[in-house]
Order: C-alpha cells, then sequence, then structure tokens
RNA sequence: GGCGCAGUAGUUCAGUCUGGUUAGAAUGCCGCCCUGUCACGGCGGAGGUCGAGGGUUCGAGCCCCUUCUGCGUCGCCA
C-alpha cells in the first residue's frame, strides 16, 4: 500500500546538494533508480530532474526503515528525510559523489512494476518499445535534457523577438482548408454539417493579416499540422517560430533572424555564430551542391563537365546533353581505393534520385572507369581539369536533365562525405538561400505551382517576365540552411490586390476561384496593406540540430510514428456511431482498412 | 504507392547463409546470504506464440509465399 506525502515538503533537488550542505537535514522525492541491498547496509540511488543522489540505511536505522528499504524496487516513488553527510567512499562518476543521504525517515509513495527497460542515459530500447511507454521514456536523462534545450531556445526566442518590439499573438487553430500546399488536417463541424475546418498549415495568411491590421511586428510560437508522410525530421504537427514585419524588405527579416539565431547558439550552446550569415542564391546552391538546402561542413561541390565531356562519342553523354542537360560530376578525395562494391553503391543513391546511371572515372596514369573505352587520353585530361581532380580521387559523373543531375549528385555527395566522415557533428554551418525560383513546373499538375507559396513576392527586374516566362521569375523568397536541413524559411509577400491576382491567375486559379478560396485576403488587401514579409523557423529541427540528435521524435513528447499514429495513445482510433451520426458523417471504408 | 533494413526470454542480442536432440548469452526479475556499495558480490530459480498466417519437408527460428509492425528513404511535404 502506498504511503501518503502528508507532513513532508521537499526541500531540494538530488543533485542541488554538495560538500557545502554537509550536516543539513533535507527532505527529497524522486524515483529509486537503482538499489543496492549488501545485507546490514542497503544505497538507494535516488533521481529526480536534476539528477541522482546515494541514500544509506545502516543497521543504526529503526527495524521498520531497514525492512522498507529492502523492499524498494527500481522506479518507486519514495519520498526521503535525512541528513547529508560525506561519503566514507567517494564516487566520482556521480556529480553529488561526494556526499549521501542518511535517511531518518522513508516513504515509498509509490511502487512501480519492473518498467520495460531500464531508465538510464543511453536509448538502449528499442524505439518501438520507448514510445509505447513514453513517459518512462522521458525519464531518461537524456530525453530530458532535449526537452530542457526545447524549452530554453523557445524562451530565448520569445525574450529575443520581445526585446525587438514583437509581439505574440495567437491565432486559430480551426480555420479554412486552402488549396495548394500539404494536404490539411480536417475537422468536421457539428453546426455546419458536411463543412469542416482544416488544421493549419501555418499562420500564413493570420499573419499577413495582422500585418494589415497595424501589428507591424508579430511573433508566435506556433503548432502547425501537415497530412503528409513522415521522415527523420518530418512530424505531421509540428512548432514553427513564426514571424512577420511590416514595412520590411528580404534584408531586414534576414538580419533580424540572423540575430536571433545567434543569441540561441550563444544561449543555448555558448556558440558563437559569424554575421553576416552567408548567402548563396539558389541557382548557386544548385549548381555547386546540388541541393537548395547545402550542407557546408564539407567541400566536394559539383562541376559542370559538359563542355569537357560534349564531343565524347558516348551516347550517355550525347543524348543527355542534346535533350538540354548537363554533364556534372562530383570529385571524391582519395575516391580510388574505393571497391568496386563501394562505387556501385555510389551509383545506387543516385538512382534512387532518376538518374539512369553513374559513370565514374579515376585519372591516375593508369586510369580506371566505367566507360574508359569511350575515351581518349586528352578527354581524361580534360575531365580530370575540369573536375579539378587529383590522380587518386574518384570522378562520379551523372548525366541528364539539370533537375536529376543537381539531386543525384548532391545525395552522392552527402553519402560520399559521410562514408569519408567528412561531416563533423559538433560543426554549424548556416547558409542563407536566396532568389529561389517563383515557380515551379508540375508534371502531375501538368502546372506551374508557388514553390514558396502564392502569397511570395517575385523579384522587382523580373516582374516583366511573369506572363512571358515563368521559369525565370525569382521570388523574394529565403531559406536559412543549417548543416544540410532547412531550418526555417520565408518570403517578402505580395501587398497589392491586383499582382495577387495576378499570381492566382498563374497557378491557374480562375477569378471565381480566387474568390472562393481566397476572398477574405483579397478583401482585406482593398484597405491599405503595408509592405510586409517574415520567415518561419522549425522549432523541433532546430532543438534536434542544436542537441544533436538523429530524429525530431527525440525533441518532441509525444511524437508520432511513420504512419501518424501514436503507440502510446493508439491515435487514431475509431469513435462511437453516436459522435459520427452527430457531425453528420458517414464511414465509407471497411472496418478491417480502419484498423 | 516504390526500394532497403529490422522483428527470437521483461530487455539487448547470438543462432537463419549451410533445416536435425530439450533455442542460447548477457542483463533484468524472484528467493536465500552479505556492513561501504555505486555495472556491488555469492548461491539458487523462474522466464520463449522465434511478429502472424500459409506452404515445402520425415523434420522449419532457419527455405518459399502472404501479411502485420517499427525504422530509413524516393514520391509527397505551398
Amino acid at each position: 500500500m502506498a504511503e501518503t506525502i502528508n507532513g513532508m515538503k521537499r526541500t531540494c533537488m538530488c543533485a542541488e546538494l554538495g560538500e557545502q550542505d554537509v550536516g543539513k537535514s533535507v527532505t527529497l522525492m524522486g524515483w529509486c533508480h537503482k538499489c543496492r541491498d549488501l545485507g546490514g547496509l542497503t544505497f538507494i540511488t535516488l533521481r529526480d530532474r536534476t539528477g541522482e543522489i546515494q541514500l544509506v540505511i545502516t543497521p543504526d536505522n529503526a527495524e521498520e526503515i531497514r525492512t522498507k528499504a529492502a523492499k524498494v524496487r527500481s522506479e518507486d516513488v519514495l519520498a526521503v528525510n535525512g541528513s547529508v553527510q560525506l561519503r566514507s567512499a567517494p564516487n566520482d562518476k556521480m556529480k553529488t559523489g561526494k556526499i549521501e543521504i542518511a535517511v531518518d525517515e522513508l516513504r515509498i509513495l509509490s511502487e512501480s512494476e519492473t518498467p520495460p527497460f531500464y531508465i538510464e542515459e543511453d536509448d538502449n530500447a528499442n524505439e518501438q518499445l520507448r514510445l509505447k511507454y513514453r513517459y518512462l521514456d522521458l525519464r531518461r536523462p537524456n530525453m530530458q535534457r532535449n526537452l530542457i534545450t526545447r524549452h530554453k531556445i523557445a524562451k530565448s526566442a520569445r525574450d529575443y523577438f520581445d526585446e525587438k518590439g514583437f509581439i505574440e499573438i495567437e491565432t486559430p487553430m480551426l480555420g479554412k482548408s486552402t488549396p495548394e500546399g500539404a494536404r490539411d488536417y480536417l475537422v468536421p463541424s457539428r453546426v455546419k454539417q458536411g463543412s469542416f475546418f482544416a488544421l493549419p498549415q501555418s499562420p500564413q495568411i493570420y499573419k499577413q493579416l495582422l500585418m494589415l491590421a497595424g501589428y507591424d511586428r508579430y511573433m508566435q510560437i506556433a503548432k502547425c499540422f501537415r497530412d503528409e508522410d513522415l521522415r527523420a525530421d518530418r512530424q505531421p504537427e509540428f512548432t514553427q517560430i513564426d514571424l512577420e514585419m511590416s514595412f520590411v524588405d528580404c534584408d531586414d527579416v534576414m538580419n533580424v533572424t540572423e540575430g536571433f539565431v545567434a543569441k540561441v547558439f550563444k544561449d543555448v550552446l555558448d556558440i558563437t555564430i559569424e554575421q553576416p550569415i552567408r548567402r548563396i542564391t539558389w541557382q548557386e546552391a544548385m549548381d555547386r551542391y546540388g541541393s537548395d538546402k547545402p550542407d557546408l561542413r564539407f567541400d566536394m561541390e559539383l562541376k559542370d563537365i559538359t563542355d569537357a565531356v560534349k564531343d565524347i562519342d558516348f551516347v550517355v553523354f550525347k543524348s543527355a546533353i542534346e535533350a538540354g542537360g548537363t554533364v556534372r560530376c562530383v570529385t571524391v578525395p582519395g575516391g580510388s581505393s574505393f571497391s568496386r562494391k563501394e562505387i556501385d553503391a555510389l551509383g545506387e543513391v543516385c538512382k534512387t534520385y532518376k538518374a539512369k546511371g553513374m559513370a565514374w572515372i579515376v585519372p591516375s596514369a593508369e586510369p580506371r572507369g566505367s566507360f574508359l573505352k569511350f575515351l581518349k587520353p586528352e578527354d581524361i585530361a580534360n575531365i580530370k581539369a575540369a573536375a579539378g581532380a587529383n590522380d587518386d580521387d574518384l570522378i562520379c559523373i551523372v548525366a541528364d536533365k539539370n533537375s536529376v543531375v543537381w539531386a543525384a549528385l548532391g545525395a552522392l555527395r552527402i553519402a560520399a562525405a559521410d562514408k569519408l566522415g567528412l561531416i563533423k557533428k559538433d560543426d554549424f554551418k548556416l547558409c542563407w538561400v536566396t532568389e529561389f525560383p517563383m515557380f515551379e513546373y508540375s508534371e502531375e499538375e501538368g502546372r506551374y505551382m508557388a514553390m514558396h507559396h502564392p502569397f511570395t513576392m517575385p523579384m522587382d527586374e523580373d516582374l516583366d517576365f511573369l506572363e512571358s516566362d515563368q521559369g525565370k521569375v525569382r521570388s523574394k523568397a529565403y531559406d536559412i540552411v543549417l548543416n544540410g536541413c532547412e531550418l526555417g524559411g520565408g518570403s517578402i509577400r505580395i501587398h497589392d490586390h491586383d499582382l495577387q491576382m495576378r499570381i492566382f491567375k498563374l497557378l491557374g486559379f480562375t477569378e471565381e476561384s480566387a474568390e472562393e478560396q481566397f476572398g477574405f485576403l483579397l478583401n482585406a488587401f482593398r484597405f491599405g496593406v503595408p509592405p510586409h514579409g517574415g520567415l518561419a523557423i522549425g522549432l523541433d529541427r532546430m532543438v534536434m540540430l542544436m542537441g544533436g540528435c538523429q530524429s525530431i521524435r527525440d525533441v518532441i513528447a509525444f511524437p508520432k510514428v511513420q504512419n501518424s499514429s501514436d503507440l502510446m495513445t493508439e491515435a487514431p482510433a475509431p469513435v462511437d456511431d453516436k459522435q459520427l451520426e452527430e457531425l453528420g458523417i458517414k464511414v465509407a471504408v471497411q472496418e478491417s482498412n480502419q484498423e
């Protein structure tokens, strides 16, 4: 039977105590981390959020306490009163290893069943199990550290933006489903049956309307929802540090963001970020790194070798060039030592991204390669020069349309760097990627889509191409990238009714459909809109990267798994017919498909 | 939807390629002993739907098919 806390009051936390407290009487509460019963002597390691401390029960203690101490098991919740004393045998590995608590009173406030896995620093249990018993997993010190880091970053954000004159304003969770973008999570209306709210993919339109309303510096730590497939760095519900400013252009938003990022790194990791953060255009990012989120912790840049190979009689290259594509390469330093198997593995990486294959060559005195029979000695020299390669390097070549070449080589670059151990975990390399294309062509939709979102302002100098050459139009959008991960992004927004209508039209909206979907916004735009822009930073990703975590799940208290379900609560789950009836909803799928 | 990896005591894993007695180890758990442990120690014990279903075989944890679950990834993510 559990004992009550009645009359006992916690006086301090476990790891707060030190040598200076010797002689003090304290009351501690926490979990039994481990027991060591030596017969006459019993040691209990007590754990709370701050750390651990050793309790000792000796033959001098009353029989009742000794019996009780012998009954204590891992993860029981204990309350103890006792005095701090120096240990006769200190433990250097423990923060509180010089002292211990000589117990005067011991209560077992709650008994624990044997836990399904040990509560310890490293995650030694299978993630499935950890997530089912998330509340136990969260007892682990490194999970607690992650959530505390998260708290610190959020606090740092609120402090920084408050100081800069931003106002935190909440926006609705129940909003209107809008076309474009990710799949919405829908919430049925009971009052208006057959109609649905959508959970926000981001507070985008609301924050723009707040600018229009005159709150010229807004921020919010906002929950966002996107019903898309998950990844190691993507959850269906996630948190953004969202901001918007009036009367600004790109530089203003980027500068205020840089200040924030620098402050967070200083506050949380005591790392000084070099400012200004390097800026590269989207075009340059693609050309040099094959990615719009380049990892700048290592080199191995892509090189365009189209000119060097255009006269080679190799059909793979020829056909790619004739179709308007390019031939590019990544040079893997020292890659001549790679086995055939290792090289093939790099080829497989390329194929994942739709490349038909990967040609390779080691341009040494006795060259090796996958297409040597097509090459004259001067061809090899030309490729070597164009790639900037050395004799013992491996030149990996992909020929295709640019989008495929970039994607394949961008991925190859990372895979090779990872293999060579060039990616340092404790290194933080930030950059801005700017001048994104305004539109990208969707094969699936058969039309141009907004690359950022439909409210993004085109670059002033490209406005004239809007109707004539959409692929050429760049936007006032910018992403902030940390170690090859998109940390955040934003843009300057359109604040002109007519320009917004032009963009909607280009995206395939008719006047009527634009009115129907975004009428409230277009209407608002008739009442004086300040030029504005903003950005959102992925809080989860920021915590993940700064905390050195491999998965975003490790920085979210109760995350979802790959099929968007929660292994602990088993959500989503069927609901009562009565609930559905009230909502006017009939489920069309068979029950077997639901589970 | 595609591709890849994984699933065996409570837990972490070995065993699977090459089918063959009663499926092992470590740790945890239970009992007894133990006065300075901290990965306490000693002795003893319990603990298995080898993810599930089907097939091949005299015989399947192991081979084949289907399926479920988790992870990574492509597509998708304005």
